[in-house]
DNA sequence: CCCATATTGTCAGTATACTGTCAATCTAGA
DNA sequence: TCTAGATTGACAGTATACTGACAATATGGG
């Protein structure tokens, strides 16, 4: 027996993980834009603003690993950071090709001040939420982002992307 | 006595449920992408389709508030949908500023033909979680999306909004 | 009927995201 | 050492997403 192609209809979408973390995502950017105002920062760039300060000196592709980004998405990125004067970018001595990336004073700043809103951004993104259900969402979450890292282009590659930073650089 | 400011670490960024989302969101299309390859169709678009599928001869803006995207995004979507020519733009002879939109035959036939490859990608996000994880993830979500629904710029409207469609048009 | 107001599709501008390509450069193996 | 292959940053092209603006059109109150 064959099973009869269910009829179409808009719940095939509503329904659909794929349709719920689009709209997710949209909400998510759209609360923190919100309460960052202040900073003309958005998420992407103040997760980059994050890596440089964590790693200092680091490079474009070793940054786009670190925070799972295209590193063609990402040059636009620190483009315009360095174009707010968040960020410096200095050509390496040891390889031509690279150019490291640090905060600048105006950078560090900024990213001390903006931790507060961003805080409050990622509450609120969860507050429609009883409290045990946020632990809950934010733990599955989590797993599941973690055993499909492979699925995108660019696997988040954390710290031990830069295991061999100074060695091979 | 003042809370001191934690350090900035990248868990700062990896456990925010900002984070989280934006890279599901990403896992998400690229899965889709590549189950779906044969019909050369994106998320937004198949969604799209669905939604003139079951609504024909809705306009623009209606849809925008029945799949929740921009209308300004969404006349670029349609624009591609109609130069591949699975759907076709009628003027609406009630107003002159409405275009009316309606699958064509080849439209539809890719619907019909796209739907498995979808429901495959559907399931891949999912798969590397536990059954029952699966089905709490997603209730979580609806949930979370429905309650978050009007922090993003266009509101999910379902299909209410379309409620008094032939009545004001 | 007239006009203030709202709606519709469109456009310009900005910012992710991705694919694919390229020249410059580096590295490793023969 | 010389060179095949890899890496790096950059670029072009496509596709969401959003903001804000606009002309054309529609609607409702006076």
């Amino acid at each position: 027996m064959q099973s009869k192609p269910s009829p179409i209809t808009m719940d095939a979408v509503y329904t659909a993980p794929g349709y719920l973390f689009r709209r997710m995502q949209q909400i998510a950017v759209s609360i923190f834009v919100e309460e960052c105002s202040a900073f003309d920062l958005t998420p992407v760039q103040y997760a980059a603003l994050v890596a440089i300060h964590t790693h200092p000196g680091i490079d474009a592709t070793r940054l786009s690993a670190v925070i799972a980004f295209d590193r063609s998405t990402l040059g636009n990125v620190i483009e315009r950071l360095e174009s707010k004067a968040l960020i410096e970018r200095k050509p390496s001595r040891e390889d031509k090709r690279v150019k490291l990336l640090y905060l600048s004073k105006a950078g560090a700043t900024v990213l001390r001040d903006i931790m507060p809103s961003v805080e409050r951004a990622q509450v609120r993104m969860l507050q429609p939420l009883k409290p045990a259900d946020r632990k809950t969402l934010l733990a599955l979450l989590t797993q599941l982002v973690d055993l499909n890292n492979e699925a995108s282009r660019v696997p988040l590659r954390a710290e031990d992307a830069l295991e061999h930073l100074g060695k091979a650089g």
